[in-house]
DNA sequence: GTGAAAGCGCTAACAA
DNA sequence: TTGTTAGCGCTTTCAC
């Protein structure tokens, strides 16, 4: 693509100095100029070098973005988001994910660093969040996002995630369901067990008994397998909590499975709300996480260091919205004594 | 991030064009400086910078993908398939969305080339993909994936959307079913129409009525409205095939605000394969496209460019595979009685 | 096999 | 307001 700036400057008869200025914004330059280097330019199909631009001048206007799995619709709808917010700006985004794995984490943070990216926003797979020396080492601003370390100093975004196991425990409470199961993904996530001990608070408030976890694991049919006992034994419960959407979905497979109708046998409230949950027979109730004020928030922090600046690092805390469709009732005692008998 | 080649050179004692060497592996180097230069790096924490690294070398180890929207699954996934592919051999990816505008496509892909980037992967908004122009006039190898203009002569990605139509109705009409609707998203692609091509020529060889052609659009109060009509009013339908996710969930939807049983009342085949249709009660019939296979088809198509060799543009149509579970069986004489009635 | 030096395309000082 | 020029960090001749 060899079509540089001092092409256009020559075909436009004023400086490369000039072009950069028209495009960069940066100088003021004379209307008949920036006419003249604009035509030069698209007849000449130019367009600013962006690692030319960025080397020289040490800004760059790319952000990237480190998430543990391309296919989980959480993830890239914050990705979505981002974009959204980027764009206008005119920065791109790099993504890249870790595959869920911490070695591979730290092996493609390095490799975004290597971008020097105006700002970074990653999504660790793990608590230990191991790979941020990597980051500590950098000028790079960078804010965690949804899963943060606990004693994690820097910018961070992250939901209340005990006040959404309230939410779902609550309403589940308030319909009379009295037996709970809990289904994770997998517990070593802090914010899972949050979400948990927002839901033993409400038992027991209640004086119910504590919920019974369960960690789905990532097959269905381990699910199905884990979750079945519940559904079908003797300790049958009638609410069932998702906290990821996976969970969600091992719940919705294992009742239909044994054969469970929902809600009239077990009430399910999912976790993350996509439009199929909309859609099905029943309708899901489920815990809504707010994607979109995430991106905000995240881009918010980033830009706060852009152009050098050195602003506090600052937390948010985004609250999660219980959205009450069809597949939770109130239980039936028809149910329980088919169950029983 | 002040740490350059020139820092590790002087800790290591060697020239900055020996460091380099080590990391490119362009040259070789005896093994007791690289272990100098690896270790002075490592504590340094140094990092080739790329863009300065693209600039001179004028090779890229990015490649931009453009998308419709980044909410949709299906591309997100895609681009979870290419970005497996291109890890390995230490490229990264950058992601922009047209947001379905042309223009928008356009202005997000001048930006996407001012990186530079190895390579393009677009899926365009629509068939027009009118800003290929822009493409044609750089040197930038690219690949457009599943939306591809009929008259296109480059490398090109593309399902076999003529099968994908025909399996689906072969299997309703073995099924035993006789009235049809096709619900899609829009007409306005071609690769829809070909779906619907292939359904239609199923049904003429049956000597079927053909198919009812609905456009969903893209809320679900349209969608529910337009689909409404054919399975209350008088002439009901028993098969539905979605032609795109939206789709899908469309006709569910619709199918449980009217009450009818799937699959006792109809039959539904949906588009794309989620893990949530494996999930849901019934699970559901589906077609799914080979998004893995895609990505994989598309690297190769980009590989094949990448040194400045310049390969054949070819062309690659994939199949896709209905996979059958319990939204689909034969249609119940009871459901046409009832509704008949 | 290694070092010295030129220069990729751009922007930012400095001059004019 | 515009032109001139140095140099960002790197790779790649060209010498040795």
């Amino acid at each position: 693509m060899p079509v540089s700036i001092k092409d256009v400057a020559k075909r436009a008869g004023v400086s490369p100095g000039t072009v950069s200025n028209v495009f960069s914004g940066n100088r003021a330059v004379k209307a008949e100029l920036i006419e003249r280097v604009r035509s030069a330019a698209a007849e000449l199909g130019y367009e600013t070098d962006r690692a030319a631009s960025q080397l020289r001048a040490g800004k760059a206007r790319v952000v990237a973005a480190l998430v543990p799995d391309l296919n989980n619709p959480f993830f890239t709808s914050l990705i979505a988001s981002i974009e959204a917010q980027v764009r206008d700006e005119g920065f791109d985004i790099i993504v890249a994910s870790s595959h869920g794995d911490a070695d591979e984490e730290a092996r493609r943070l390095s490799a975004l660093l290597a971008w020097r990216p105006a700002g970074i926003v990653i999504i660790p797979c793990s608590d230990e969040f191991a790979s941020r020396n990597i980051l500590a080492d950098t000028q790079v601003p960078f804010v965690v996002a949804d899963r943060v370390p606990s004693l994690f100093q820097g910018d961070a975004v992250t939901m209340d995630n005990i006040d959404a196991g309230t939410k779902a425990a609550e309403h589940l409470v308030a319909l009379g369901h009295r037996r709970f199961v809990v289904a994770a993904s997998t517990l070593k996530l802090q914010n899972i067990r949050e979400r948990c001990a927002g839901i033993e608070a409400v038992l027991a408030k209640e004086g119910l008994a504590p919920p019974t976890l369960i960690e789905v694991g990532l097959d269905f049919d381990t699910a199905t397998e884990r979750l079945g006992v519940f559904m079908e034994g003797e300790q049958q419960a009638s609410a069932f909590i998702a906290l990821t959407n996976f969970a969600t979905l091992g719940i919705l497979a294992c009742a239909h499975q044994t054969g469970l109708s929902v809600p009239r046998d077990i009430s399910v409230v999912g976790f993350d709300d996509y439009s199929w949950m909309h859609a099905v027979s029943p309708p899901m109730t489920a815990i809504r996480q707010p994607v979109k004020q995430m991106g905000q928030a995240i881009w918010t922090r980033l830009r706060g260091h852009l152009d050098g600046r050195s602003e506090p690092a600052s937390r948010e805390k985004l609250t999660c919205e219980l959205v009450v469709r069809a597949s939770t009732a109130a239980p039936s005692s028809l149910g329980d004594t088919l169950r029983i008998a």
